[in-house]
DNA sequence: TGAAATATTTAGTCAAGGCTAAAAATCAGC
DNA sequence: GCTGATTTTTAGCCTTGACTAAATATTTCA
């Protein structure tokens, strides 16, 4: 039964793992917590041992499989409650996190799923976040996007393009682009419609122009079934 | 800003307040939060020192008006998530509590308002006990009920009898009822539907019989103008 | 009223989780 | 392959809120 300042360590850890990060270092992972190295380097002691963590000494960590089922439930609780705060207690969009912070650590199967069912088993959070099933994977989102509309957070592959001038072409051969390239959308910048992406085979993180994202057609990379599975372990 | 732990202490003195203890001691309360009447004194200094509880050593303690307004926004948050749970979610009532236990901490005036908003204003939660407006008063409920049908938690004032005939009301008379006798519902039993209240004058809790609590109408003692004041000090 | 029972507080520990300062390991640049 | 800079860990301390055991008030009742 973790306490709430364990789980925000762990969440804290997929985060930066699904920013890029193999191994997570200590100090960016103090930094994303609010912590000093410090306190940081203990909570990982503590997390190693209890297993929610692999932690070799002066090289990072990096979360266990039971971590990441934790974490991605943290993740699945904060996204549906955004979800409520925006769509039926009438919050903007950026005013809710805060509040879903606290609310993502009351950790009860049945709220959660029931939860879930009243907001109609929702796919995306306000932001565009993909929300992690009960099964702590995310649901598979409609097939064949626009980059430029795609969720983020999940790994996509690219299926196509809109525009096949010979131009584009070759700037996605520059880019590192192809049929088949599997990325995760990290970020669009309101600005101007760009759109930050990160390649799965590399790990870089590279900037793409509201043209080309608005060119790229992907798909969710692995649709996986949903599966209800049987309680591995529900808190009450 | 309380914790949690604090927030606990706070609610459980103000039910036994309402329960009738004037002073409420040590052991009594160390009873209702789970903990050694040792750890009790130890969280009622610390209380004490916030100016949220006046104690007198060896003399119990009872709630300052800052430390009730706290409690009276724990009960009105636990009560509006026991409805959010009930109507919304779709929770059995006698399902609610621990997990409303668990949304009571989530301490935000925003959140809290606009719950209420949502759920249509309710005056009394899946229990039949009174929710607390934003001022930190009962809201006033409808006029003249039955005893049988009155919520609980709040003061009513005996206002008339179903039933004239002598025998009825020389029994009143040795129940110590009358016009205008003050009391609180304090429990309804589900088996005969008898009731608990408790007498405001004296203080003593009587069991009346379901005969009895059907004859007699009540009203709310204090209907308080509901009077939505401005952020006494808003924690976010 | 005075002794026994009960209630309350104090004293001393502990674990979680935070901090700062200092030590140790790793990395970077020459 | 050193050496200085950086990162990470260790050591030592603090607060909250729990605990047990012991000391001290209060209450009860013979």
């Amino acid at each position: 039964m973790p306490t709430v300042s364990v789980e925000n360590y762990l969440k804290a850890i997929l985060y930066l793992h699904e920013e890029g990060s193999v191994q997570v270092s200590t100090t960016e992972l103090a930094a994303r917590v609010k912590a000093t190295p410090a306190s940081t380097s203990a909570m990982l002691k503590r997390l190693g041992e209890r297993q929610w963590v692999e932690h070799k000494r002066y090289r990072g960590v990096r979360l266990t499989e039971e971590g990441k089922r934790i974490a991605m439930d943290i993740l699945r609780r904060h996204r549906l409650w955004e979800c409520f705060l925006v769509d039926h207690l009438g919050f903007d969009w950026d005013e809710v996190h805060e509040i879903a912070e606290e609310l993502e650590h009351i950790n009860s199967r049945d709220l959660t799923n029931r939860l879930d069912a009243f907001l109609g088993f929702p796919k995306l959070d306000p932001h565009g976040d993909a929300i992690p099933g009960p099964n702590g994977r995310f649901r598979s989102v409609a097939a064949r996007t626009l980059l430029s509309e795609a969720p983020k957070g999940l790994e996509l592959v690219v299926v196509g393009v809109v525009d096949g001038r010979d131009a584009f072409l070759r700037h996605l051969g520059v880019l590192g682009i192809a049929l088949g390239t599997r990325m995760t959308l990290q970020a669009r910048h309101a600005f101007d419609g760009s759109a930050d992406v990160r390649f799965s085979s590399t790990g870089d993180v590279q900037t793409l122009s509201p043209s080309v994202a608005a060119r790229l057609w992907v798909d969710q990379s692995n649709p996986e079934p949903i599966i209800v599975f049987p309680d591995p372990d529900d808190p009450r």
